[in-house]
DNA sequence: CCACTAAATGAATGCCGTTCATTTAGAATG
DNA sequence: CATTCTAAATGAACGGCATTCATTTAGTGG
């Protein structure tokens, strides 16, 4: 079986903490040696994926940033799996949720959306674990929709809606998180231009028109419309 | 290097092929052996990924169903990825662009993204490939996007706005597949719920009220915000 | 009949995640 | 201090995977 994460999360850790964090480890009394633990195979594995990317994120190589024979993990971790699962976790505690505490729910709509795309943006692999993934494997996670849905309830949303409205949000942004990695000429459509005119002129007009990065531009259009369309269900 | 596809298309293919399609392959003159080719390829792809999952879809397993070593399938396809390639703009051709030659624009979209959600929710594996594939590699994806973007200029979208517009809305439909494919207690807080008062609270609720599937609430929700809120950009 | 070539073969390669019997070294116990 | 217990690390395996390549096979045009 699986258990991702042991301790309960503790909902106020105000950031992150990088590097080699505080190690309890203290059942009873026992061998306090301890090379390896969940924190420090965190942090490996987020320098790891950060220098090699996910191509060159491997059990063998995490192992060799932490000296420590690969097997060594499976002490700690009972798959890889397990691995992107804590370090999805610990990426988590990166998306700004704070204005779901005081200020006007479209601004800290706005906050969590972008800091949220912007995170995985650069750990697309990441998504289809996050997608699948039950909250209780992975508890900065829950204290993130813990903040979300009190500030969507504060702002007025009915009870039966929120869950929904949260989902729709993430399903976009998870889905933008994606378009941020596509290569620049992904909508070239080259020797089929002439057969494909509405698409290939389109295509030709936001190229000559837009300043900023396409996926900024989609990103923005498409966030603004949510938050207009689902702001629309919310109390008086 | 990935090529893909060879031959241009035609964009004018109505729907699909199923079965053993067509097969060209006459360069100058040689030998019309051929066991194998790109349709049956992807043919076999598919119906071996209907029947024994992602997990289960090898170049070993593929090759066993077309009765031929794994090492033949390179003489036609240069990759694995190459296959993914292949089989996801083969289900595109199953994505209904229908109402965008003649229908109201917003029952268009609709049908579109109900159905593109539906055919790439059982195949999630291949968004991350389609996400960041080049149109030119994936003609039927192509002539997707030239039907989508034919009913929307003819909607009224203004030239630039209208790449940004698709792309969000496929965001949101990538996104929501994966929605799809989530277990049911994703969100069941279980031992922590103490802590997380607004969000178990607006979990319970859902599953109170609703009597749909949670990913076609939320899918609905979001569809028609987006529909809304770009379907404002059009022009009088 | 010969020469050519696309296509199929099967063995080999290297990388991967994961398992397991065994060893190591601190801590608790008396 | 010696004994005992145990969490943790080790290194050699294993099976599965995509991919490569020298070689063979079998139609076809000349």
């Amino acid at each position: 079986m699986t258990a991702a994460t042991s301790v309960p999360a503790d909902p106020h850790s105000p950031a992150d903490q990088h590097g080699p964090a505080a190690k309890p480890r203290r059942r009873v009394g026992r061998p306090a040696a301890a090379v390896l633990d969940q924190d420090g195979i965190t942090a490996a594995a987020l320098q790891l994926i950060g220098k090699s990317g996910y191509e060159g994120f491997t059990m063998a190589a995490l192992a060799r940033t932490l000296n420590v024979a690969p097997s060594a993990l499976y002490n700690h971790v009972s798959s890889k799996r397990d691995v992107l699962v804590l370090v999805q976790d610990h990426l988590t505690s990166f998306v700004d949720v704070a204005a779901f505490e005081a200020g006007p729910w479209e601004q800290a709509v706005r906050d969590w959306a972008w800091s949220y795309r912007d995170v995985f943006s650069k750990h697309t692999p990441l998504i289809p674990v996050i997608a699948v993934l039950p909250v209780t494997d992975a508890p900065k996670t829950l204290a993130m929709y813990e903040a979300v849905s009190a500030g969507f309830s504060r702002a007025g949303f009915p009870q039966e809606r929120i869950i929904p409205a949260i989902v729709a949000f993430e399903s976009f942004i998870f889905g933008s998180a994606y378009d941020v990695t596509a290569p620049a000429d992904i909508f070239d459509s080259g020797t089929m231009a002439a057969s494909t005119p509405h698409f290939t002129s389109a295509v030709q007009r936001l190229a000559e028109d837009s300043h900023d990065k396409p996926a900024d531009v989609a990103f923005s259009l498409g966030l603004e419309a949510l938050l207009a369309g689902l702001g629309a269900l919310r109390a008086a």
